[in-house]
DNA sequence: GAATAATATAACACTATGTTATACTCGACC
DNA sequence: GGTCGAGTATAACATAGTGTTATATTATTC
């Protein structure tokens, strides 16, 4: 017999072999009993051996027959998991997720966002991949990674983005001179030496403009790529910086304080997504749900820009 | 979508994935092109997600698709499996054989046999299992085993038995002054100990009958259930005793001798199975293989009988 | 924008799997 | 031994899954 295997057939052996009659098997699997009867000579046609002897009356299965049972269990039980999880993966309850973030997102802001996202969904897992905003543009370039979040993107064809921008603040170490101020300008800075990010980001740019603006001299006492690193400097009371009020408010405890920076600059985050590779619905939920997150620090435009 | 997941839809999607084209994949399954196109819109349907995203003309898997991929390759592998598996199985090439034997069997005579049959068929594996005869035919009726070996078998309804009847020989210590007779009556082993089985057994019953034909004392030295045990004294120079060929010639060696014994007497050896059991076909075969194994020890009748 | 290739859809054929009706098989019982 | 009933197999037919060919639609390429 040429014939090929077929899920019916086991699932109708399976359930004979549970109740030792093609009756019962029937009733149990909600079709006739002379379905059953021909998926079982069917099957025993094509494996080419008997499957049940009969004893008393009862159905036996044959040596043979046993000698495959746990295989035909395993497929059986094999699809029935496939069913579930292409439903949870349909119900967006699974799937996996691939993130690339700047490094100061990996440990701070991003993991309770997973967290809190990862508990309502069981069968869904990520990977967080933290690196330079270089690399994950060409992460995204190459479809790497489902999503992504850096800043100083200036656009790309193949990258989908959505930017947010962040308020940022004035950090200073406890104790010091600007405490008294509850808002602070480029002038309260005159004779700081200050913290802040390479000369060639955007968000430098806009700080030097804001110094420029107001003639005042930026003094550089550090240059570090990471909010993270400013903020670390500043707890050790080292000096005076503008960063994201994202960082500052993971920083804030007794040794550091911050302040509003007048005029005010925003740190400009992009989310960005590989555009044509098609994002699986979980995805976007978590990238809403990281947007989300960060509403309470973005910047809210006057209405009539 | 209520709709069941199938196998077919399972292998067009893997042959899509593989092949990264629908025209591509039907090809390789030796189907039309539209048939692979709908079942992959079925599957699609079932599953409730798009399974492939257009790329320059490319198919490639969804995130989703590639998160069931693994399973799915293991229902298909599975399946390709238990086919070869049956296959072999009725080829007599696979299976598993629970044989219940005496002792002496265990350790001497069977693993030979069993060591050529298994070496011809790679799927076959054997259980064997040695214990006294009252113990085999528990197992035999309980239809905890498959085949038995086993000796003063009286019959039972639910065992079916194939008898053999082994040739006996009386067995002595090299240099023993039996050496210099070619044959060996109760008369010539009137002055010695014997070594012989239990008093109870079939076999003692023949043995001391003989003796008593001839009017001969028989002097116990040891008695013992095995035969084996017999060959071990007498190799110890301990003492004489009729045994079975089929063990004297496993201990021939230079500290012990044999010779016929007249009048001849039987070692009836019981090959048995459960009546209601349908053997499998491997066990058929075995129980042949091994009564061969047994056909140059066994007592040719005259024709006459 | 036309030509070509790949894929989807339509209409239909055959096989798997379901149905109901009915015949067979076997142990229990008189 | 004959009858009964339970369980199972077979027959005849309906429906859904899976195949076909023909054709429309869509994507890619020049």
């Amino acid at each position: 017999m040429k014939q090929k295997l077929r899920l019916r057939q086991f699932e109708a052996l399976m359930a004979v072999i549970q109740h030792s009659s093609v009756t019962r098997a029937a009733k149990d699997l909600g079709i006739s009993q002379p379905a059953v009867s021909r998926l079982l000579s069917d099957l025993g046609q094509t494996l080419g051996f008997s499957l049940f002897d009969r004893r008393n009356g009862q159905l036996v299965p044959t040596q043979e027959v046993r000698f495959l049972q746990s295989d035909i269990q395993r497929v059986l039980d094999l699809m029935d998991q496939i069913g579930e999880v292409s439903q949870s993966i349909t119900e967006r309850k699974a799937g996996h997720i691939r993130i690339a973030c700047l490094p100061g997102f990996a440990t701070s802001h991003l993991p309770g966002v997973v967290a809190i996202f990862l508990g309502d969904r069981p069968g869904v897992s990520i990977t967080i991949e933290p690196d330079r905003p270089e690399r994950i543009l060409e992460w995204m370039i190459d479809e790497q990674f489902d999503f992504g979040i850096t800043d100083g993107f200036r656009g790309h064809s193949a990258v989908e983005s959505r930017d947010i921008d962040v308020r940022t603040v004035c950090i200073f170490p406890s104790g010091h001179r600007l405490e008294a101020l509850s808002e602070i300008t480029p002038a309260d800075l005159a004779d700081e030496k200050i913290i802040h990010t390479r000369r060639d980001s955007d968000f430098f740019k806009s700080l030097a403009n804001a110094f420029f603006e107001s003639n005042t001299p930026l003094t550089t006492l550090v240059e570090t790529r990471q909010f993270t690193a400013a903020c670390e400097l500043v707890s050790h009371g080292v000096g005076v910086a503008v960063v994201s009020e994202l960082d500052a408010v993971k920083f804030a405890n007794e040794k550091i304080q911050s302040r509003p920076f007048s005029p005010a600059i925003s740190h400009r985050l992009s989310l960005v997504r590989p555009t044509l590779k098609r994002p699986s619905a979980v995805t976007l939920e978590f990238i809403d749900a990281f947007a989300a997150s960060l509403a309470p620090y973005q910047v809210v435009f006057p209405k009539g820009l």
